[in-house]
DNA sequence: AATGAATGAGGATTCATTCAT
DNA sequence: GATGAATGAATCCTCATTCAT
């Protein structure tokens, strides 16, 4: 009785486990190929089935991959909603915390390369995909612009895409979690501070 | 004073008309649908000529295709000459001239949305175009630095690719050139002096 | 008294009557769609079982065409068995007669739509149908001609096609029985008195 | 400059002939499998032409057949046009008449055996045609029996739809011209005086 | 008695590209 | 300088059918 209390997945059926399989080389020739160039036969291929099984879990290549698309999406979405700066934060740990943030955006990021690459450099996803990104971050900015962490002579949808634009050339290169960790120091000190040369720093 | 003296070209042919309305055809279906997607059938219709016509001025879709980058990096390439900060600019004019130097990138880069696109946003070509914009961005930045113009805690790749990440941002929405004077205000701005409540201003 | 004692068929076992679903979603699947047309997918579907399921209870998609054409022509053999006009009838009651077979055709036709779909008006098994249909017709006829009931200057085969010929465009509307009299009388009236403008009647 | 003065179609294009055999090809094809069964490899190779030249002249597979169908219905529709009986027709001359109108139908009937197989014995198309000739019948015969030809105690429809189906009985066989003179004298002759014994003739 | 899962084989359609004129 | 006509090669997708349970 006591077997899978905690498991909130009861146990994949073989069904499940090829349609995980499917998935998993779709994103992968997805993002090598693009939408257009990637070939049903090269994802079967790597997922070792054969072709009819593939429209056994989807309905078509389109379907497929939207369905790579919301994934990205949906990771993302979650590591977007951990980012938000709590209010009762002491001035001084602001650079902490905006260089915690923009860690785990990163981190998000890398977590999948095939999904990275199609949502977020492929034109037919990427730019609805940074939209609702660029919202998200956005409204986190005004909040935070709100609590008096940061100036606010600048409208937080411009702040939020330069964000993201800075975000996305980080992401481009496979990195290291310490490599990450530098380049969140560097994004958090350039957006806090500027490149101006300091007075004392 | 000839006649033709002065024009670099001389007078079109009829073949030469030919060739740059397919030019534009195809940089406008590359745009629209992506190498794979587009047609040729459509580019030659949009151009208003036969299939075969296409292949009298292009060996193939993919030569078409490169030609389009080709255009697309050309312009890039001049634009990020003029906008190297000269040496002997005053401390008090670095924000004014960043500025400057932003503008003249949105604009470079909204001169042809078409071109922007394939060169800017599809997956094929933009990687090795923005690496080299990158290269050259942080050269003009590594010598700023030595100029004393910018910090030097910060690498200038690093630099340089948040600014190419910012601005390709910026440019994926349509603007008006006072609009993008705007962008490049805020982008200089925040590059400079960073989002951190400012001591007075 | 005790139930079942007249019964022919004992009780349907459960598979008994999973392959009676089974073959009327064949029948009509295939009447609506055609037998190309027709997935089985579609049949199993409407009979709510698996598609395993149907190969249980027949060899092929063919098989299953092929028994419910069976099932039509048995079902026409014996409604033309009980058309034949009896050889003591009376000369003025032959229009009864008449009206009479041809009203037992029709109804035999109209009892299930999906195989008179299947049997009667498509082309794979429409012409060998009515080819031994029209052979048994015939014979009625030329025995009816023997007793004097018809002229004989008219060979009983074409007269069979033209039978049929009329009755399959009758059956081809859905009628009630009360339309299906009406239909019979006036093909009874014009089989056996003609179109023309009559002396009297 | 006398030449093609009364030709209506100047000449054939290479590509219109190359239309028109795939056409015939077509019509042939779906003649013999019917539409699912007919593929596009087997038309192709009877025309012989390539695969993509059959997209070349027709949108789809669906869309040649439809052109197929069209034919039929012209040639079907001109022919009835020429069937009906002119008013100032003498009574004693009904029988010929009527026999040449059958006569008249029969041949454009078995003028292309392909265009008919399709036309009147495909499930596809064939009610939908065969409405649309019961309508043209009926008109007719309202108009001949308005004119006193016919007894007017059968309604033009049921009449219309029993000329129909005895015709196409008659018209699947294969027959030569004098065959289908016979088959129409018999069929004027039962349609105008019906299977009674003959008083005298 | 029944089914979840899978596949071999085949068919329609599209597209870049090329002759012959 | 230009095109009507044609094709080789591929790709998505469907369907009847089967295996292991």
């Amino acid at each position: 009785m006591a077997a899978r209390t905690k498991s909130s997945e009861p146990k994949p059926t073989k069904g499940e486990r090829t349609r995980a399989r499917l998935l998993q080389a779709a994103a992968r020739e997805f993002a090598q190929q693009g939408f257009d160039a990637a070939r049903i036969s090269d994802i079967v291929a790597r997922a070792e089935v054969s072709q009819p099984a593939f429209y056994l879990y989807f309905g078509s290549k389109e379907a497929a991959y939207a369905e790579v698309i919301n994934q990205f999406r949906t990771r993302l979405r979650n590591a977007i909603r951990s980012a938000r700066l709590p209010k009762d934060l002491e001035k001084d740990q602001i650079a902490d915390r905006v260089r915690w943030s923009v860690t785990t955006l990163l981190d998000a990021l890398a977590s999948d390369r095939d999904l990275l690459e199609v949502g977020f450099y492929q034109a037919l996803a990427a730019e609805e995909i940074k939209a609702e990104l660029s919202e998200q971050i956005a409204a986190n900015v005004a909040a935070e612009q709100a609590d008096g962490f940061f100036r606010t002579d600048m409208p937080p949808a411009f702040f939020a895409n330069c964000l993201i634009g800075i975000i996305e050339r980080m992401a481009r290169s496979k990195s290291t979690p310490s490599e990450r960790q530098q380049q969140a120091r560097f994004i958090a000190e350039l957006l806090l501070n500027g490149l101006r040369v300091q007075p004392h720093s």
